[in-house]
DNA sequence: CACGAAGCGGATGTGGAACTCCGCTTCCGG
DNA sequence: CCGGAAGCGGAGTTCCACATCCGCTTCGTG
C-alpha cells in the first residue's frame, strides 16, 4: 500500500469518528470524504460501501470501551469499580452520538454480538461478580442489563441534547440507584 | 366537503395511525396512500405534507394518553393510580413505534410543548402529587421525567424487539422502582 | 337526469444520498 | 529520472421518498 494511500485511509478514520461522535449514524459519506479532506471516491476505495466504515469505527468503539473497563479493574474497591464502569459507558453514550448505534448493531449481526462478547465480556464480568458478592448489585444483573442501560441515558441524552444537555445525568443516577440489591 | 372525501380523510388518518405504530416515523407517505387505499395525492389533498399529517395524528396519540390518565384517575388507591398510569404510558412507548417520536416533537416545537402540557398536565400532576403524598412516589418527580421513563422503556423495545419482544418489561420495573422515595 | 365542480389516482418532477467511472496526479523501483 | 501502476477527486448515475400536475371519474344539486 503507498504511504499516501493509508495516511488519506488514516484520515476518513478520523474524521469518520469525528462526525459519527457529532453526527451519529445520520452523517453522509460525502461530508466524512469532506472533513477527511479527501474525494468520496477515497473513502469507497478503502471501504466498500457504509457499513463497511461503521464496522471499522465498530472496532473503534469497542477499544474505547474496553480502555474504560481496563481502567475501572485498577480500581480496588469492587462497588466503586462496577459504578465507575457503569457511569462511564453511560457517559460515553450520552455525548457520543455513535455509540449507540454501532453497538447495538450487536443485536441485529451475529458477528458483532459474537466480538462485543468475547472482548469485553471477560472484562466486565469480573467486575460484575465482585460488585454482586460486595452486595452493592443486585442478583441477575447482566451484561445485557449494562448494554441496555447504557443505551437508555444515551436515548435520554439524544432527545434533550438540545435543550438541557446535562439532564442525562440525573437519569443515569437514577438507573445507578436501581441497579442496587432490593431492600 | 363531498362525503366520499370525507371517508377518504378518515381512511387515510386510520391507515396512517396504523403504519405509525407498527414502522415508526419511517413509514412513507406512498405506503400509508397504499394501505389507505387511495393515491399518493388524496394524502396531499388533504394533509399539505407529511408533517401536517403527524401533527393529525399527533392529536390522536395525545388522546391516547388523555384516556389513560383517566383510567388511572379513577383507581381509589393513589400509589397503585400512578403505578397503573406510568405502566400504560410505558407500554405505549414499547408497542406503538410511533408515540416517542410523535411526543418527543414537544421537545422541538413550542407550540407542541404547550399543548402537551396544557392537556396532559392537569391530568397527570394529581397523580404525581397524591402518590407522593402517600409516599409512594420520590420528591422532585416531574412530568418531564414520566415522558423521558416511558422514552427510555420505548428505547429499550425499539433495541430489542426482534430479539426479545418481552424484554422492556423488565426495564419498565427497575424504572418504576426508582421512583420509589430512597431508602 | 344532466352537468359542473369537487375529487381522484398515478405518472411525473425534484432533491438528496449512496455509489461508480474516468481522466488526471502522485509515488517509487529500476 | 522516468515509466507505469496505484491512487486521486469529483462529476455523473441510480435509487428512493416527498411533492405536484393533469386527464378522468364521481358526487350531488337544480
Amino acid at each position: 500500500m503507498r504511504s499516501d494511500a493509508a495516511f488519506n485511509r488514516q484520515r476518513v478514520l478520523i474524521a469518520g469518528a469525528r462526525l459519527l461522535s457529532e453526527q451519529g449514524v445520520e452523517a453522509t459519506l460525502n461530508d466524512v470524504a469532506h472533513a477527511a479532506g479527501v474525494g468520496v471516491a477515497t473513502v469507497y476505495r478503502n471501504f466498500p460501501n457504509r457499513d463497511a466504515l461503521l464496522d471499522a469505527l465498530f472496532q473503534a468503539k469497542l477499544d474505547q470501551l474496553i480502555e474504560l473497563a481496563d481502567h475501572a479493574a485498577g480500581i480496588g474497591d469492587a462497588p466503586a469499580a462496577f459504578d465507575t464502569y457503569l457511569y462511564s459507558v453511560m457517559e460515553a453514550h450520552a455525548t457520543d452520538r455513535g455509540v449507540v448505534p454501532v453497538l447495538m448493531r450487536a443485536n441485529q449481526s451475529a458477528r458483532f454480538a459474537e466480538e462485543l462478547a468475547a472482548q469485553l465480556g471477560p472484562r466486565v464480568q469480573p467486575l460484575i461478580v465482585s460488585a454482586q458478592a460486595a452486595g452493592s448489585l443486585r442478583d441477575g444483573f447482566t451484561i445485557q442489563d449494562l448494554c441496555l442501560l447504557s443505551a437508555m441515558v444515551g436515548s435520554v441524552a439524544d432527545l434533550t441534547r438540545d435543550t438541557q444537555p446535562a439532564l442525562w445525568e440525573r437519569y443515569a443516577q437514577m438507573l445507578i440507584d436501581g441497579t442496587r440489591p432490593p431492600a
